[in-house]
RNA sequence: GCGCCUAUAGCUCAAUUGGAUAGAGCAACGGACUUCUAAUCCGUAGGUUGCAGGUUCGACUCCUGCUAGGCGUGCCA
């Protein structure tokens, strides 16, 4: 579609061109053409409003302007478009030969699971730095859609030409893995007898810490109460992080995300290159003490006040450690940062991008996308509190259990998968689990994988009833002349684009909708066309060629999102 | 108070850079299995795009001001 556009473009450039050397259109030069997507055939394959555009700078009305270029396009010369037409107020729309359909096919077949890739992103090396959990606890849903977008935001850079990675950051130093040693103390102290200490605030009292708590005891009896205070809580800390974090990598394998590079903060901390910011900050004369701490001029960038980067106990905040991570990630060659927050982080956008300024780096060097939050809903639309604090929080782990309980384990993560990715990242997401569960049988993913079931199926048939499968070059396409069957064509084609304006814009919810339609179009035409028709092998045989496209972009599709292609349903 | 996000059909959401008649699904109602899989299809219905202005050939989209909800604004991460 985007070679195609190029050419069209051109012809129209030319066409301008032709009409102000005839004096024809009172403008210099001619612009760029944009293209806008037709809604329906009858606006044909695609249209431009190049001349409304034109109308002012040419002082005409739109519809002569367009009238004028229509005149100087040659349909004879340019045998890729079979008619062009005005339409509405000026707008150009542009019907394509059906050669043009018949090279999409050829080229989805020759393509095959390439089929929708492109090379523009010239495989600059780009980061995705998603998830990051802190290890002081199970993954929850928002984790959870998260690591879905991350995911399927690799697979789409990656598909499109770049060299993409998925990172995850490990916040295993600092305060808050320090309160999950207390907690773990405390607990693993209560379990032992004593009952008169509790939890302080700031601390995690989830079950699972309780429960955690209990297996060290049986495991290691009450030797650590020998133990000082500073030392078992280190101990704690530590056996807490390797047990959350194993925890939270089980659930992210098997909801089928898995991270090129874990970072360890505490690998950071205990680098030095903290100490290297606040050098480079001194340099820059970006730091000056106050009231014992030592802060950072975060003015100077416009935010409206300053904050703190030393404590008045000689710690750093977390601002340092994360600023010299990014400037890891920079040495590490990323021409391209991208962190994926949740929106809990989102006051913390704009002071990291002023760190990674105040270090020199480019303005777009990082990016950073907020995945909006997902509210857990009960049938009464009543919210529920998800804060790991208070303990009461719907882990990732919970929900594919509960769809595996309505839907079986095998579908269960796609079924996940697609309902985190089939919106805009920046939507607040109610999930509803009830109805996610009690919905399953009529959920859009099956939809869709019922629709690449039903291709697979329909070539077990033809192997079945003996029906020839030739080669694309061997087959009449003309046959091919149903609208609904060029309506599929035209879909197939639309493919690669949407790769590359998901990829670029962040917008991973357009391929599950272009999925969605697709397979939307295909189950009506399945319903109305035999595909395998004794009494017309020939048409039979081209009707399996377009079977076989749609199948290979479903599958594409559902491969970038990490989602199942089912032979068989 | 300041900052960010959101507001579109009864519900959940779409709508490439501003483009033609704002689209799907679910829910509702009525139909279709002797058929390549009915996890499907066909039909009906549903709208002042939160409110008020502005920008222009054209605004769900951009600007200003409101309203409502969410989040952030710690020497937590």
């Amino acid at each position: 579609m985007d070679e195609i556009k190029s050419i069209i473009g051109t012809i129209l450039q030319d066409a301008i061109q032709d009409a102000i050397e005839a004096n024809e259109l009172p403008i210099t030069t001619p612009p760029d053409i944009p293209f806008s997507p037709t809604k329906t055939p009858d606006h044909g394959d695609i249209a431009t409003p190049v001349a409304l555009g034109l109308a002012k700078s040419a002082k005409m009305p739109p519809r002569t302007v367009a009238e004028t270029i229509h005149k100087h396009v040659d349909l004879e010369k340019h045998s890729i478009i079979s008619n062009l037409e005005i339409a509405g107020p000026g707008f150009i729309n542009i019907y394509l030969s059906n050669e043009w359909l018949f090279d999409t096919i050829r080229n989805i077949l020759k393509e095959q699971q390439e089929y929708g890739k492109s090379d523009i992103g010239l495989q600059k090396k780009i980061q995705i730095e998603f998830v990051s959990a802190n290890p002081t606890g199970p993954l929850n849903i928002v984790s959870g859609r998260a690591a879905a977008v991350g995911d399927t935001l690799v697979n789409l850079l990656n598909a499109v030409g770049y060299d993409a990675v998925r990172e995850f950051y490990v916040n295993d130093a600092g305060g808050q893995v320090e309160r999950l040693g207390q907690s773990i103390d405390i607990r693993y102290r209560q379990a032992l007898g004593e009952h008169d200490i509790e939890i302080p605030d700031g601390g995690y009292n989830g079950e699972y810490i309780t429960d955690f708590a209990k297996e060290i005891v049986v495991e290691d009896s009450d030797t650590h109460l020998k133990l000082s205070d500073d030392e078992r809580i280190l101990l704690f800390k530590e056996k807490g992080i390797a047990h959350l974090l194993g925890q939270q990598k089980t659930t992210l394998e098997r909801f089928g995300v898995n991270f090129d590079v874990w970072a360890s903060e505490k690998t950071i901390r205990d680098s030095g290159k903290p100490d290297d910011i606040i050098n480079i900050f001194q340099e820059k004369d970006y730091l000056y003490e106050n009231e014992g701490a030592t802060w950072f001029k975060m003015t100077d960038f416009g935010d409206d006040k300053d904050c703190v980067v030393i404590r008045t106990n000689g710690e750093y905040t977390y601002f340092v450690p994360d600023a010299a991570y990014h400037l890891d990630k920079h040495d590490r060659g990323f021409t391209k940062v991208i962190d994926l927050f949740g929106p809990d982080h989102q006051g913390h956008i704009t002071r990291l991008k002023n760190f990674v300024k105040a270090l020199g780096l480019s303005d777009d060097w990082l990016e950073v996308d907020i995945i909006q939050q997902v509210n857990l809903v009960d049938s009464d639309g009543n919210r529920q509190d998800m804060s790991k604090r208070q303990g009461q929080f719907y882990t990732l782990d919970l929900l594919i259990d509960e769809l595996a309980e309505a839907v079986g384990e095998r579908y269960a993560v796609d079924v996940a998968r697609y309902f985190f990715l089939m919106r805009a990242n920046n939507t607040h997401l109610d999930f509803n689990i009830e109805l996610a569960v009690t919905q399953a049988n009529e959920n859009p993913v099956f939809y869709i994988q019922y629709a690449h079931a039903r291709c697979c199926s329909i070539f077990q048939q033809a192997r079945e009833q003996g029906f020839e499968i030739k080669p694309v070059e061997e087959v009449n396409l003309e046959l091919l002349d149903a609208p609904q069957e060029h309506e599929l064509i035209r879909k197939a084609a639309e493919f690669p684009s949407i790769i590359i304006s998901s990829a670029e814009d962040r917008e991973a919810h357009r391929i599950p909708h272009f999925l969605h339609d697709l397979a939307g179009i295909f189950h009506p035409y399945y319903n109305q066309h035999r595909v395998l028709d004794l009494s017309n092998k020939d048409r039979s045989t081209a009707r399996l060629i377009l079977v076989e496209c749609i199948q290979t972009v479903l599958a594409n599709g559902l491969r970038l999102l990490g989602i199942s292609a089912p032979e068989s349903m």
